[in-house]
DNA sequence: TGTACATCAGTGAACGCGCGTTCACTGATGTAC
DNA sequence: TGTACATCAGTGAACGCGCGTTCACTGATGTAC
């Protein structure tokens, strides 16, 4: 492990997010599934074959998204739904940082919806368990208290689901 | 002009509706820019050249797709919210009409809220062509008769688009 | 600090492969008499 | 109804091209002494 200057570290991570910011970009308009390896590289301007040194795969740079997407959601999620406070409130606060997220992140957004009922299963993969670790942890995180009148209880409210247009369910 | 049999147009334009059908198949898990002509006729069990017996490419038979998923709607719209009756009720009665599309077709309608952002202009086009020719009729429709207290205004009622996120405005 | 060796991100040639597209063809269907 | 010719949906060989991937390489950065 260096302990100093790791010039040769920061410009390669450099270069993995520049991979990373053009494929996004590219994926405005088009699927992962056919997006090119030889097309990435050509928007960062390196060799084709330097995508290796970063990625195994374009489906590797897929998941990379996804983690870059929904990943930094995860501490935000427990940090704003764990503090106390009235049940509907708290949930009101969850709905408003989501929100938040799309509206600072529309182009990820836009990514996972499309690619979470999309032909790369690798990615559709990492989406779903994405997914899982919200639902997990916004339960434990409000399974963590009892609520004065009785018990906590999954209930349907009707909501559309953030990223299609499936019901969701809510623990309330 | 045939008069009498016509096996031969009846085979082909069968032949045509199995490669759009294939298609769309296809397409359920992946955008038009993906989309292979040979994957496309091997789908149907066809040489790829016969591909080009019923669509210039990939990206024709992407607008023929368009049309099979929208073209329906205009006659419907027109006969739906053309006769009288009170305003709310007529507009009421054209949602009805359009959730009944989208619940009868989901993978058009999927593929036209894919492609409507996608990456192949012609389609894009198709589908903004479309849906202009949706705000013309029923803006006539509307026009036609004059409301009783006072004239029609186009007004923001803060519903969410039925193909996408973005608000829509319609007449009230 | 200087020197000698190790690491490794990025290169460029080369490959095999499936793609879209063309072309001359075949044989069933359609038409004229 | 036959017969002779026209049409045309579907075929299969062939093409040029860009793709993903491999490989040995280069030279800047890192490390040991």
């Amino acid at each position: 492990m260096s302990h100093t200057s790791g010039i040769r570290q920061a410009q390669k991570q450099r270069t993995r997010q520049a991979l990373l910011d053009a494929a996004l970009e590219l994926l405005e308009g088009q699927s992962l599934s056919s997006l090119g390896l030889r097309e990435v590289t050509r928007a960062v301007g390196i060799a084709p074959t330097a995508f290796y040194r970063h990625f195994r795969s374009v489906e590797d740079l897929g998941v990379a998204l996804v983690e870059e997407a929904l990943g930094s959601l995860h501490p935000m999620i427990r940090t704003t739904v764990s503090p106390a406070g009235e049940g509907e409130e708290r949930i009101a606060r969850a709905i408003e940082l989501i929100a938040g997220h799309v509206d600072a992140h529309p182009a990820h957004v836009r990514f996972v919806a499309r690619e979470r009922h999309g032909g790369v299963r690798p990615v559709r993969e990492a989406i779903q368990q994405q997914l899982a670790r919200f639902t997990a942890e916004v339960g434990e995180a409000l399974a963590g208290e009892r609520v004065g009148a009785g018990q906590l209880r999954l209930t349907h409210v009707g909501r559309r689901h953030w990223l299609d247009g499936t019901d969701a369910a809510v623990n309330r």
